[in-house]
DNA sequence: TTGTAAATGATAGTAACACTATCTTTGCAA
DNA sequence: TTGCAAAGATAGTGTTACTATCATTTACAA
C-alpha cells in the first residue's frame, strides 16, 4: 500500500506551487538540506541553484525570496505536525494522555516520513529548531499574519490549547501555555545541544528529559489550584 | 548625585571598545535606534554610518560585522538586567518574592536608565524581544560560546536557577525553568503584540497578564509534588 | 503532425551589501 | 615638534539579491 501525503499550502507562500513539478520538489528537498548544512543566513538561491543544477532565475520563479521559502518550509512543518497530532491522538479520550502525546511529538526527533518523498522530516525538524522562529521574528510579521501565512502554527497552537482546556476548563492561559510548550520543546533542544548550561540536560543530552521537564511544567500548572 | 553605570564587556565582542570614545557611543546609540526602526535584517553599517555622520569604515573599526554588534548589544542588555535583578532583590529573603521580582523585571517594559547616556533601555528592551534570539540562533553558536560571548545570558540564567532552587531544593529542572522564564517573558510579549492568537492576552495587551501567566507557570511547578 | 503555451535553461545586468585598503587630517601628549 | 592613535575620506572588490530577456524543451491538443 503506497500512500502519498499531500499538504495544501497557502498560495501566497509561493509564486509557483513547488509540489506541482519536479523542479519545485527539488527546491524544497535541497533547500532543507542546504539550510541544515550552512544555516539560513549563509543560504543563498545561487548555492541552491547550483545544488539542484538549475539557475537562480529558476528558483525565483517559485519563491519571491529566501525568507518566503523559509516561511513555506516552516508552514509545511507545522501543518505536517498538526496532522501527526491528529493522527496520534485519534481515539484517545483522556486529555492528559493526549497532551502527553503532543509533548512527545513536539520534543522528540522525528523519523523521515516515507510518504513525503521530497521532504526529509528528520532534517526538517532540526532546521525548524534553529531557524523556525526567524520566520516570524521580522518587521513584516503583522502583514504576513494578515495573509494567513502563520495559520498552520496558529492552528496547532489552538489544537493544543483546546486539549489544555479539556484537562482543566478553569485554566486561564491555554493558548499561552500551548505556545510555551511548542517554543520550549524546540528551544530546550537547541540549548541542550548548543548552550547546555541553560538547561538541566547537558550531561545526557537526552530528549526524553525535555519531555519530562515539559510534562511537569504543564501538568503542575493544570493540576494546581491557581 | 550623578552616577555613571558602566558595564564591563567581553573584549572579543568588539574590535575597539565603543564605550571609550564618542564615536563608539554613537554607534551603540544609533544602532539600537536603527535596528528598532527597520529590524535587524534591514539594518546595515552604511545606514548606521549615515545616521551617525561617519563612514562604513569607521564602524568597522569598532565591530567586525553587524552580527557582532547585535551580540554586543544583547550581551550588554543581559548584563544590565542581571545588575537590575541583583539590585532589586537585594535584602529580600523570601525566594518567592525574589522570583516574582525577577519575572516582573523580565516581562515589564523598562524605562530609560539615565545613568547610561548612550543606551535607551526602553527601546533596547523592544529590540531584544524581536532580535535577541538571533544572536545565538546561528551555525556559529558553539564557537561563540567558547569565547564566552553568551556569558551574561548564562549568568542571569544561573542566578534565576539558584532562586528557583531556594524556593524548592528538590526541583529537578532549575536551569531549564529559568531559561523558559527568560525566553517566554519575551516571546509572549512578541506574540501578544504581533500574533495575539498565540496568547491569552490579545484583548488587553497588558504586560501584567504575562507576569501572572509566568507566575502561575513557575510557582505551580515549584509547589507541586512532582 | 504541427501548433501553441508553459516550464525551464542560459545569459546578462544592476543596485545594494559586506567588507578591505589606503591615504589624509585632526587632536593631543610626550 | 614630533609622534602616534583616532577618525575622516575615498576607492575598490567580491557577493548577494534580485530582474530582464531570449532560446530551448516539453507536453498536450487541434
Amino acid at each position: 500500500m503506497e500512500i502519498q501525503l499531500q499538504i495544501k499550502m497557502n498560495e501566497k507562500l509561493f509564486l509557483r506551487d513547488p509540489e506541482q513539478s519536479e523542479l519545485g520538489k527539488k527546491i524544497i528537498l535541497h533547500s532543507i538540506q542546504l539550510i541544515h548544512l550552512n544555516g539560513f543566513e549563509a543560504f543563498t538561491f545561487k548555492k541552491l541553484a547550483e545544488a539542484i543544477g538549475t539557475t537562480e532565475a529558476g528558483i525565483y520563479r517559485y519563491f519571491e525570496n529566501k525568507h518566503r521559502l523559509l516561511m513555506y518550509i516552516t508552514a509545511w512543518y507545522w501543518s505536517w505536525l498538526e496532522y501527526r497530532v491528529a493522527f496520534h491522538t485519534h481515539n484517545i479520550k483522556d486529555p492528559v494522555v493526549k497532551l502527553k502525546m503532543v509533548i512527545k511529538l513536539l520534543a522528540t526527533t522525528v523519523e523521515d516520513d516515507s510518504r513525503t518523498s521530497y521532504v526529509d522530516e528528520s532534517i526538517l525538524h532540526q532546521i525548524i529548531i534553529t531557524e523556525g522562529s526567524k520566520a516570524y521574528l521580522t518587521k513584516r510579521v503583522s502583514e504576513d499574519n494578515k495573509d494567513h501565512l502563520f495559520k498552520p502554527y496558529k492552528d496547532l497552537c489552538a489544537v493544543i490549547g483546546n486539549m489544555i482546556l479539556e484537562c482543566n476548563p478553569q485554566y486561564k492561559y491555554p493558548k499561552s501555555l500551548a505556545s510555551t510548550i511548542i517554543e520550549m520543546a524546540h528551544f530546550q533542544n537547541f540549548f541542550m545541544n548548543n548552550l547546555p548550561s541553560l538547561t538541566d540536560f547537558g550531561k545526557n543530552k537526552d530528549e526524553a528529559e525535555i519531555v519530562r521537564f515539559l510534562e511537569t511544567l504543564v501538568f503542575s500548572s493544570l493540576h494546581s489550584a491557581h
